[in-house]
DNA sequence: AATCAATTTTACTTTGTAGAATAGAAATGG
DNA sequence: CCATTTCTATTCTACAAAGTAAAATTGATT
């Protein structure tokens, strides 16, 4: 059998919200849209760390852009989710549905 | 907004081999149904260990049961989800179905 | 030089992982 | 019957990888 080799599970969120920025994605951007989603609080350092240890992976790439006329601030990364991340996602996803298959949570609860 | 508070990738598995389960769950067979499933080696000091933090975490419980008649080997743990437990993987599944709503991984694949 | 937006760095905790060691029960053989 | 071997299963050890927060830094703009 092959070694293992998952997602982690920040690495799945990370991923998913590039996927979803599409050209919108930078640093801040895919914070933004892990509190939408979660509603929980995220560290800009977790995300540029989590960005960071993909693009090492080479499932993602970044690159710069000069900075927006109109803006402070410096020059933003951006990032693009490569064809190796694509296929992560699909088999993370695919093994955590085969995973769920069957599984009712609700199964026993109490009914009165 | 909350802290962030999510379950690790293998953590995920590894609670729902035992949901999958049920009565049958011992490391042994956490350990089978992983490989099954993935398709990948787990090592069986990583089920324990991981089983052993779910456990520390509340999320869910073990109990020693007598050794089987006609079987070699020692008594086995048995594992159990605790509700915690189950509201953990509720949560995750939501949160992954919601970033992965809207997203087609085949957008824009070739064609010819 | 003050301000703003964004990224990088630092330091540390938690999870993930493999492999060896250990332990309990039953079987074997003298 | 007791020592030893064999099974099955669990625990231990040691380290690598991922997750996280908070502070420091950078680059552009005013």
């Amino acid at each position: 059998m092959g070694k293992t080799n998952i997602l982690g599970s920040f690495e799945h969120l990370v991923l998913l919200a590039l996927v979803h920025l599409g050209e919108e994605s930078y640093g801040v951007t895919v914070r933004q849209e892990l509190e939408q989603k979660s509603g929980k609080t995220i560290s800009i350092g977790a995300v540029y760390a989590t960005l960071d240890r993909l693009e090492g992976k080479n499932l993602i790439s970044s690159r710069h852009s000069g900075a927006d006329p109109a803006r402070g601030g410096k020059p933003r990364r951006h990032f693009k989710v490569l064809p190796a991340g694509e296929l992560a996602l699909a088999r993370s996803r695919e093994l955590l549905e085969k995973m769920w298959h069957g599984i009712d949570l609700n199964k026993e609860r109490p009914t009165g």
